[in-house]
DNA sequence: CGGACAAGCTGA
DNA sequence: CAGCTTGTCCGG
């Protein structure tokens, strides 16, 4: 009698499994089939991909099974191909789209024979020994049986060496590591190897990932290949390189969270500023008992962080200059390399009082007002109202519009040495197009002559550019944040934490207290509890605002969101309206043919949505996006 | 998704 | 009513 197999097809938009049968001469060949065996099939005349999801499925005496076409090679094991079933529940999305990002993008036959595993000895004969608050965030993050246990997080400056840390994680068993970048895992990863310790680089090395003892990886690292981890640590957990922007939007610190839930391993979120998810996430399912916060010595934190200057702007004459004050120009007639962060976005719009210089802001969200005819419109309520200054009365308003260009051209006259721009998109590691880097010649805004702008450490050298230019520099002798309020009252929830992560990346650039470096932002909003977090040193009021801010305004992740668009959008929103939990569920919309679902509860967001049947055509469900 | 097939529209 | 478009269904 022939086996027959479940198999999952490589086509997000079929995404059902269908049953083939198992020819006897592929069952025994080179690839062993397991649950997560990556093999072709032939549905409705195509011949596709797909992973087998279950061994040994029930003959059907009512259809005539057709058979596998080949086996393809090796895919993810059956725990990771559980994981993508937990994870398309989690973001509203296929199981294709997850396995896909989980199976090795070349065939693999047959995976390396799992080596012995050996701890490393060379990392702990250092002399330094491990910090005692490292051993502690080890200690605090001692899973609970039957995998309760919850993550920890972890509090380090952005100029800390968290090496000790993926030391010690590694030192407790097989352990799972992700980093934003690419550059920081191959550094990480170099670094374990001579250490000795058996190390791959996820996804790069799928198949090596599978039987190292460490596993070095960015986001698409979390579905790597691993057995049964001990230890999972995300680094800059905060970091949003982790989610994936397109839909199924999953965030890949999510996932290893939950590996680490189903593994029973240790579980660290680490970083400079906790985010507000993980607090979500250590904090025992939302309720209120403490969550289990490591940090790093106070000394230690506060020599992390460079020295952070704060410019208010609202003391400076407005006549000298509409976007330098004294302080930044004092700053560009140094001679160390100076980089210019200023986003420009034509269309953000800020007033602010002619005669006291306070920024107008909303009162319930803090983002800032437009002006239109002498009035001002919150952009959240929609609500108008005159334009008087709450502070001190005046009726009379500025606007600050500043965009990279023409402030480069002022700053070379006033720096007195050739200013390089650099603007392009916004992601890091893209290649930008047509927006590309060029270098401007002194006082000539038209150099027609367009290069790769090498930054040599060496040389100093002046830079200006939107965020990207934090990711092109190296180092810095110092970082200065043109018009920081634009960060700070953007137009979106996570504005505060966006801001915040720049301060974190522009801290990296400069270096540790102790160095020459520092950072100079100018704003209005002197006071912001961002600036105070990283001018302290210390997140922690910053980070209990938000949370509590979140919670308050029923935004992630205090409440779950999901915005679904697409043309099969009206009747999917109907069916979920009709749908058993309807009555808790908060539908909103359409706004711009997209509608906003809202609970307080994750589950009961997530169960209505896998829950209600999908009609026919293009649905996109975005579940808890970045930007809404 | 993409092929099959049915139902609807058009023009000589 | 052939010949074409448009829509719905379904796959092992």
């Amino acid at each position: 009698m022939q086996q027959a197999v479940q198999v999952l097809v490589d086509e997000p938009a079929i995404d059902r499994e269908f049953t083939y049968l198992l020819p006897p001469e592929l069952a025994s060949g080179r690839v062993p089939i397991t649950v997560g065996t990556i093999v072709r099939v032939v549905l409705n005349r195509r011949r596709l991909r797909g992973w087998v999801t279950e061994l040994d499925a029930p003959m059907r005496a009512d259809l005539e099974l057709a058979p596998i076409s080949s086996v393809v090679g090796v895919g993810p094991p059956p725990h990771v191909v559980e994981l993508a079933r937990w994870a398309a529940w989690r973001w509203a999305g296929t199981r294709a789209r997850f396995l896909r990002t989980a199976s090795p993008d070349r065939v693999v036959k047959g995976l390396p024979a799992s080596r012995p595993v050996r701890l490393p000895k060379g990392v702990s004969d250092d002399p330094s020994g491990t910090p005692e608050w490292v051993e502690n965030a080890l200690a605090a993050a001692v899973p609970a049986p039957a995998g309760g246990g919850l993550p920890t997080v972890v509090r380090l400056g952005p100029c800390g060496d968290e090496w000790p840390l993926v030391v010690e994680a590694v030192r407790h068993g097989r352990s799972l590591v992700l980093v934003p970048t690419v550059a920081w895992a191959a550094q990480l990863v170099g670094r374990l190897r001579q250490a000795g310790v058996s190390t791959a680089l996820a996804p790069r090395d799928w198949a090596g990932a599978a039987s190292a003892h460490a596993v070095v990886g960015t986001r698409a690292g979390a579905w790597a290949p691993s057995g049964r981890l001990d230890v999972v640590v995300v680094l800059d957990e905060h970091d949003e390189a982790y989610q994936e922007e397109a839909a199924p939007t999953w965030n890949a610190r999510d996932v290893a969270v939950e590996r680490a839930r189903r593994d029973g391993a240790r579980c660290l979120l680490a970083g400079p500023m906790p985010s507000p998810d993980a607090v979500h996430i250590a904090n025992a399912a939302g309720g209120s008992t403490r969550i289990s916060l490591t940090t790093a010595p106070r000394p230690d934190e506060r020599e992390a962080w460079p020295r952070v200057q704060i410019a208010d702007r609202r003391q400076d004459d407005p006549a000298t200059g509409v976007w330098c004050g004294e302080a930044l120009a004092e700053m560009l007639r140094s001679d160390g390399t100076v980089v210019c962060v200023l986003n420009r976005t034509g269309r953000a719009r800020l007033a602010y009082c002619a005669s006291c210089g306070e920024l107008a802001r909303s009162r319930t969200s803090g983002r800032a007002l437009r002006l239109e005819k002498q009035q001002f419109t919150d952009p959240d309520s929609g609500e108008i109202r005159p334009a008087v200054c709450e502070f001190c009365g005046a009726t009379k308003f500025r606007r600050a519009r500043v965009g990279v260009k023409g402030v480069a051209e002022e700053m070379e006259r006033l720096a007195r040495r050739p200013v390089i721009q650099v603007v392009g998109g916004a992601a890091p590691d893209a290649t930008s197009v047509g927006t590309g880097p060029g270098a401007l010649d002194a006082g000539a805004g038209a150099s027609s002559r367009r290069r790769q702008p090498r930054p040599q450490a060496r040389q100093p050298a002046l830079f200006i550019g939107t965020e990207a230019v934090l990711h092109r520099v190296p180092s810095a002798d110092a970082v200065a944040f043109v018009d920081f309020d634009q960060e700070l009252t953007a137009p979106r929830y996570r504005a505060g934490e966006e801001a915040f992560a720049l301060l974190v990346r522009a801290a990296r650039l400069v270096g540790p207290r102790s160095g020459s470096g520092s950072i100079l932002v100018q704003t209005r909003l002197p006071d912001h509890p961002v600036l105070a977090a990283a001018a302290e040193a210390d997140p922690s009021d910053w980070l209990r605002a938000e949370v509590e801010r979140r919670s308050a305004m029923r935004q992630p992740p205090a409440a779950a969101w999901a915005l679904v668009s697409g043309a099969a959008a009206p009747g999917y929103v109907e069916n979920l309206s009709a749908g058993l939990h309807a009555e808790v569920l908060d539908i909103a919309g359409p706004a711009d043919g997209t509608w906003r679902i809202r609970s307080d509860n994750q589950n009961v967001l997530l169960d209505a949505l896998a829950a209600a049947e999908r009609p026919s055509g293009r649905l996109r469900v975005a579940v808890d996006p970045l930007r809404a």
